[in-house]
DNA sequence: AACGAGTCCTGATCGC
DNA sequence: TGCGATCAGGACTCGT
C-alpha cells in the first residue's frame, strides 16, 4: 500500500513531466472516487488549467494549478497515478484520465476505490474537512525531536498505534510502522508513555532512516504500488518484519511473531524488541 | 480518551 | 475445476 516513500517516488516521477503540461482535457472521470466538487464543476475547473510543482503532505499527492486550485489525490491502499502514453490501453478501474498538452494521460486506477480526488483551493477543501490536520513529516530536518507533543509523549496508546496516527507522524502505514518499530528495537504494544527519551529519539531517527531506504528503493511493491510510471519498486526485498512472520529474525535468528496490534497485522521480534 | 468493530472494495489465496 | 469463505488494510464513523 501506498505509504510516505511510495507516494514520494510518485510525486518525484511526475514532477518534471507535469510541471507547465497545460490539462487540456478530463477524459474520463468516475464520480465515486471524486470526493469534492461536483464532476462537472471539477471539468469546468481542470481543463485548461497549468500545472505548477507537484508536492507531498504525508500520504496526499498535490498538484498546484495555475487556477489557484489544488488537484489532490490519495491512493488509499490500491491507488496508482501514472503518466502514460495517450495511445497505451487503459486498465480496468481506471478512474480518472486527463489528457494532457504533452499527448501524454495522467492517469488514476484504484481498484478497491478506497483512493480519493479532490479539487479546490486549500481553503476551501481544509474548510470541508478534507484535508485532515497531519503530524510532521519524518524526511523534515526538525524530526529528531519527534514528538514534540507531550501529550503523545505521555500517551497510554500503544506506540505502533501512535505510529499509524497521521495527526501523530504523516505518512507512516503499516508496513514501515512496523519496520520502524524493528529497527528502533522497541515492542509495538509499548504505551507510548513508557518510552524514555533516548527510545523516542531512537524511534525518530528509525522512521527516517526505514523511509529514505524505502525512497532509495523506489518503494514497497507486493502487490499494487507502482511508481508514476507503472513500474515496481524494490524496496520489498529489504523489509525485515513486514510479511515475515514466522521467518527468522536477520538480527537474533528468532522466529518473528505476527499478533494484531491497533486493528492492524504486526510482525515483531518478541527477543530484539522490548 | 481511546479502544474495538463496522464500513467501503477487489483480488489473491485457501479449503473442500 | 470451481466455488464460497477469508483476508489484506487507510481512513472514517459509531458505540462502548
Amino acid at each position: 500500500m501506498p505509504e510516505l516513500p511510495e507516494v514520494e517516488t510518485i510525486v518525484r516521477d511526475l514532477r518534471p513531466h507535469l510541471r507547465g503540461r497545460r490539462l487540456e482535457a478530463v477524459l474520463s472521470l468516475n464520480p465515486v472516487v471524486l470526493r469534492f466538487p461536483s464532476a462537472e464543476s471539477f471539468r469546468a475547473a481542470a481543463e485548461g488549467a497549468v500545472f505548477g510543482v507537484l508536492g507531498r503532505r504525508g500520504k496526499f499527492i498535490h498538484a498546484p494549478l495555475s487556477s489557484g486550485e489544488h488537484l489532490v489525490v490519495h491512493l488509499g491502499m490500491t491507488g496508482t497515478l501514472t503518466l502514460d502514453p495517450g495511445a497505451a490501453p487503459v486498465r480496468p478501474h481506471t478512474h480518472l484520465r486527463l489528457r494532457l498538452d504533452s499527448g501524454q494521460e495522467l492517469r488514476y486506477r484504484d481498484p478497491r476505490r478506497f483512493g480519493r480526488v479532490l479539487l479546490g483551493s486549500a481553503r476551501q477543501l481544509t474548510k470541508a474537512g478534507l484535508l485532515p490536520s497531519l503530524g510532521p513529516d519524518p524526511l523534515a530536518r526538525t524530526f529528531a525531536g519527534w514528538p514534540e507533543d507531550g501529550r503523545v509523549r505521555s500517551s497510554r496508546r500503544a506506540v505502533k498505534a501512535l505510529l499509524l496516527d497521521q495527526q501523530v507522524v504523516a505518512g507512516c502505514g503499516n508496513i514501515y510502522a512496523d519496520e520502524a518499530l524493528y529497527l528502533g528495537r522497541l515492542r509495538p504494544t509499548r504505551a507510548a508513555a513508557s518510552l524514555s527519551a533516548s527510545q523516542w529519539a531512537r524511534l525518530a531517527a528509525a522512521l527516517t532512516v526505514v523511509m529514505r531506504e524505502a525512497i532509495r528503493r523506489r518503494g514497497t511493491s507486493f502487490s499494487d504500488y507502482r511508481d508514476g510510471f507503472g513500474a515496481r519498486g524494490e524496496a520489498y526485498e529489504s523489509l525485515m518484519v513486514y510479511g515475515r512472520a514466522g521467518l527468522p529474525c536477520v538480527r537474533c535468528g528468532r522466529p518473528l511473531v505476527a499478533g494484531r496490534v491497533a486493528g492492524r497485522t504486526t510482525v515483531y521480534c518478541r527477543w530484539c524488541q522490548r
